[in-house]
Order: structure tokens, then sequence, then C-alpha cells
DNA sequence: TTGCCTGAAAGTGTATACAATGTTACCATG
DNA sequence: CATGGTAACATTGTATACACTTTCAGGCAA
């Protein structure tokens, strides 16, 4: 194929996957509506073998459900799901914090408070875009913080859940500044070795994020 | 090829997939040992699609590392890491069984009893393969109860990781009745609609499972 | 010897052809 | 008219060929 429209140097799987992540978060697909490999195939003038790799990475990401024989169904995201992603992200990130804590030493905690001045930098600026990647960086330093793959892994996939829904509606969130406070309080919680405190911190970061996003999903 | 020596009515990559998942939890690959595309397509006498499939489920379950490029590795269990699983498992466990109990109806409060009076069977006949599926069977039954896509999905990747590994090494556990009671106090606190003993008894009853693997693990 | 270039070999990425399976519509039969 | 079977079609599963990337060994120069 041509690949001057589909630009990067990620392989072609890659780029059909992202393109379908964001059809299908776009609610671009019915709920449920059936994606044949010969229509994207010659929508997106690829072969059918990059769209069945892009298939299998997006049903790890619960983007569609693949039923062998059958095929590949898109899946959408009700407000009930990012409630339960929110639920299970809130326990998990609470034994995060606390796993962080015990393997914590000053340089990742260095770390961890430059990430936050950069937050508090992109809060002042009013920087969205910048923040929501500096948000994600800061909570993702956590996870690493943990060395525990499976932890990073499984809120990793979380996190991208929820990042392409921000994306469109980010621009609806005016309270930036309780924001940065919520991080603020569970980065002070790790830096005083707090477990009780980084959990607490991080639970209601996690409520309070779970709310706007219910605002912002009704519009 | 010919498909006699692997029988089912599933697809080759799935057959592929299992292969591949038991030799690499029975540690016939070495931690971090390249796994070729080629060479295990001519093992298997299979096409290389099919281990591509394969592998995309295996880095699903995270037995194997996808580096684009460059190939598939294996990975291995260490026991950290399954003291890590069964962390995350028992926090989202505690979630699971309060949502269980919020959708629960008296059919399904029904239906769960029955599933222990199996366990409480294969218990007193000593039937350490029946009692295990009895188990899983007991945990996904709660899964579903909580109604909620994410967590059924979450928690059966991990319990799928404990399977394998359990298999091998059930016959250590001397303490079947114990088992038994703490899946019965889950049931009794989920009967009686208390989310608070209920987390406590799905939390109890995953720290003494890790308990039990970690004695199991030296051997 | 060390460092860098280069090219061949190995391996992954993609396209396409073919096989197997599932789906559907139509016709025959009760 | 309802129902079951069957044939044609659509779609997924698998194999194979080719293209691209990475890797590594060997040679050449400093």
């Amino acid at each position: 194929m041509e690949r001057e429209e589909y630009q990067g140097n990620q392989s072609l799987a890659d780029e059909v996957a992202e393109i379908l992540r964001n059809r299908i978060l776009h609610g671009e697909y019915e709920m449920g509506e059936k994606l044949t490999e010969c229509r994207i195939a010659s929508e997106l003038k690829v072969s059918r073998t990059p769209i069945r790799d892009a298939f299998r990475q997006l049903e790890k990401e619960q983007l569609v459900e693949y039923i062998p024989n059958k095929g590949c169904f898109a899946r959408g995201f009700s407000q009930e799901d990012m409630s339960d992603i929110y639920a299970v992200r809130r326990v998990i990130e609470e034994l995060a914090v606390r796993r962080a804590i015990e393997h914590a030493d000053d340089d990742s905690i260095a770390q961890l408070k430059e990430q936050l001045e950069l937050m508090r930098f992109c809060t002042e600026q009013v920087s969205y875009e910048k923040l929501l990647q500096a948000n994600e960086d800061f909570h993702f330093m956590i996870y690493r913080m943990t060395h525990s793959r499976f932890i990073v892994q499984v809120l990793k996939t979380y996190q991208d859940y929820v990042h392409q829904a921000r994306r469109e509606t980010l621009k609806k969130d005016e309270d930036l500044p309780e924001i940065y406070e919520e991080h603020a309080a569970i980065y002070r919680a790790i830096e005083a070795r707090d477990e009780e405190a980084a959990a607490r911190a991080a639970g209601y970061h996690l409520d309070q994020s779970a709310c706007r996003a219910k605002k912002r999903w009704v519009k």
C-alpha cells in the first residue's frame, strides 16, 4: 500500500489498531457491530494480516470481542463500564502506592517530585494537553516504583482505556488546581513513607476522577 | 499438516498457544529465551501464521514478551511474580465480592450455595482434580455476579496464571478442609449480604492461598 | 588491536492464494 | 405453510512467497 497517509515508523498492524481504536472510542461503530477483515482491509488498503494482528491487540484492550471462526465485534464503553474501570483502578492504585513506598529510594522520590513540579507548571500555564501527559507520567512513575510488572501492566491498560475518552472532554475540566492538589497529596504521603495516607490520597484521587469523568460523560 | 496428534476442534493457533503455554510454565524454555517463529513452526509442522496468533495470545497472558521487529521472548514466573499476582488478585477479589453482593439475587446465591456443596463433596472425597475445578468455578461464579466484564476479565486472567502452577503441586496440599472453610466463610457473608465480612473473608482466603502457594513453590 | 563499514544471513512484517468453516437463501418435501 | 436439507456465498483459518529490518561476522583502515 502507499503509506503516505499513515506516517510513523511503527508497524502497519499498530497503525491499523490505532485507527480502529479511535473509531471505536469515537463511537463510529455500532455496539456489537461486526468488523469484517475483508471490509476493513479494503477500506485501509492493507492486507488482512495486519488487520488480524490489530484485532488481537484490541481484544487485549477489551475494545473488541473476538470469537473464533466467527469474527471480530466492536465493543463500546458504557458509563457503567467506565465506573467499573475506575473502581478497579482505585483498589490497584491503592496497592500500588503502598508497594511504591516499600521500594522507594531517594532517587525515585526526587524524580517523582520533579514530575509533580511539571504538573504544577502545566496547571499554572493552563496547558491542558501537557497536563494530561504529565498526569499520566506521574501515575506511571508510581507504577514503575512498585517493581511489579503485573501491577504496571494492569494499571497501564486501564490508564489507556481512559486516555482516549479524556482527550475529548478535557477542556470541560475547570478544576485544574484541585487535580494538582490531589496529586500533591499523594506525593507528600509517599515522601513521608506513610502507606495509609498514600492509599487514602490515591483512593480519594481516583474517586474524584471517577466523578469528574461521570460529569463529563453526560455533557 | 497432519492433525492427528493435535486432536480437538479449536483452531491451530489455540493448540499452538496451549503447547507453548505448557512448555513455558513447565520451565522448558530459559527465562528470556527467544522464541523464533521459524523454529517453532518447523518443530510443530505448522506455518508461521498460527504461531504469530499464538504469540499474541501468550503476550496477553504475560507469558511472553513481544518486541516489534525483534521477536518473541519467553517469560517465566518468579516467586515474586506469584506474590504480586496474589496481591493484585486480593484487592480485586475484595472489590468483586462487594459488587457481587450489590447485584446478588436469590437465584444466584442459590447457585453459589450449590457450588459450595460441590466443593464440600470434593473435599470429603479427597478428589483433588475435581476440587481444583470446583474452586475455580466458585470464584468465577462470584466474578460473574459482579456484572462487570472488566472485573471478570482481569480476575479470569489472574486465575489462569495460577491454574497451571497449581496442577503440579496440588497434591502437596493437605489442608483441604481449611480451604473449604475459607470458601464457606465467603459464601456465608455473601448470603448475609455483609460486604465488610465478605471482603474480609475474601482477603483472608487470598492471603492464605498466597501462603500455601509459597510453601509449595520451594518444595 | 580497535573501530567502523559492509554485506550476507536470519528473522520479522506484509501480501496473497488456498482450505476450512460458517451463513444464508432457496427448493423440495411433509 | 412450515421445516429440513443442500448448494452457493461470505468469511475466517492456514500456508507460502516476498519485502523489509535487524543482526553479526568478516574485512579494511586508522
